[in-house]
DNA sequence: GCAATAAATGATATAATGTATCATTCTGGC
DNA sequence: GCCAGAATGATACATTATATCATTTATTGC
C-alpha cells in the first residue's frame, strides 16, 4: 500500500542519507531498501514482513539475518522506531525536520486501522508521570510509550476499518 | 528466588482461588502451580521460564501449550499481568485487596534489578495523556504503560545490581 | 591503482517462542 | 455410573530471532 508519493519518498530517503553521513554511517542499498519499505507502509511491519516485501521487489533474496541487522542499524540511527508492544517497526516521522529525540516520543496506535502517530510528550504528561513514579521511589530513565486508541479517521468512519 | 514467606504465598493463593470462584472459574492444580511460580519470583518471567520452573518442581512434565493456555487464563482472571515490552508475566500485586482494574494500571520496571512495581495511574497523569492524544485527534482506549527506571533500592546501592 | 583493513552482507544452521490440532483425563450434575 | 463440558496432554509445526563463519564491498594508506 504505497500511501506516499515517489517524490516524497525520495526526499525522505535523501534526508536519511544525510542523517547517516552526519553520524559517519552509510545508508547502503540494502538499508535504503528496508527503510523504503517501512516508509511506504501505512502501518508497522514485523521483521519478517519487511523481509517478504524486500524479497518481493528484488530478485536477489535477502536472508532474515540481514533484516534484523539492518533494522538494528536504522534504529540506532533513529530512522526507525521499534514498537515493543507489537514487536514491529515504523519509520520515524521526523526524518526531514530537525527534530531531536529526547526519549519523550510517544506512539499512538490506532486499533482500527493499525496506523501509528508519533507525538512528542507534553510537559504536563512528562511531569505527571515522573511524579507518579516518584511516589513509589522510582526515578524514570525513559519515557517512550505506546498508547492504544482510535484515530480521527476511524472515529468518523464508525466501522473502524481501513 | 523465593522472596516471600510460605504463609504469605498460601494466603495469596487462597485469595486467588476465591477470586476465581467468584467468576465461576476454577484454580486447578496446574494453574495454581503456574501462579505460584510467578508469585515467588522477584522479577517477571517468560512463558518458557515459567515452564522450566514448573518442570523442575514436578516430575510430570508440562507441555509448553499448557503454560500458554494457563497464562492466558490467569491473565483473564486478572491474577497475572503480561508485560508487552518484555513479553513476560508478573503476578498481580492486588490479589488480596479489593482492587479493581480500570485499565489504568502502570508498571514501573527497574533497570537495575528487574523488579516490577504496579501502580495506579494518578488522575493528573491520565488527564495529561488523554489531552496529549486529543491534540492529534486520538481517543485513548486503554492506559496501561510500562515505564523504565531505577527503583529506590538500586538508587541507594549505587551499583544497581541484585 | 592496489594491497591491507574494516564494514557490510550472504549463507547456513539452530535456538527460542508461540500456535494448531486432536486425544485423553478430569469434573460436576443427573 | 454416565454424560457433557472443561482442562490438560501430546505431537507437530509455524514463526521469530540469533550464532557463526564465509564472502563481498567499501575505505584508507601507500
Amino acid at each position: 500500500m504505497p500511501n506516499i508519493k515517489q517524490s516524497k519518498l525520495d526526499s525522505l530517503l535523501r534526508a536519511a542519507e544525510v542523517s547517516c553521513a552526519e553520524n559517519g554511517a552509510r545508508l547502503t542499498q540494502r538499508r535504503r531498501q528496508v527503510l523504503s519499505e517501512l516508509m511506504q507502509s501505512s502501518s508497522p511491519l514485523s521483521a519478517y514482513e519487511v523481509l517478504d516485501l524486500c524479497n518481493r521487489s528484488t530478485t536477489s533474496a535477502m536472508p532474515a539475518m540481514s533484516v534484523y541487522r539492518i533494522l538494528d542499524f536504522l534504529e540506532q540511527q533513529l530512522l526507525v522506531h521499534r514498537l515493543s508492544t507489537s514487536n514491529k517497526y515504523v519509520s520515524c516521522a521526523h526524518i526531514t525536520c530537525d527534530h531531536k529525540h529526547f526519549q519523550t516520543t510517544h506512539f499512538l496506535l490506532c486499533e482500527g486501522c493499525s496506523s501509528v502517530e508519533e507525538v512528542d510528550a507534553t510537559q504536563e504528561a512528562s511531569d505527571a508521570l515522573e511524579q507518579m513514579a516518584k511516589t513509589v521511589g522510582f526515578k524514570l530513565t525513559t519515557q517512550q510509550f505506546e498508547l492504544s486508541g482510535i484515530c480521527t479517521t476511524c472515529q468518523n468512519s464508525a466501522s473502524g476499518g481501513v
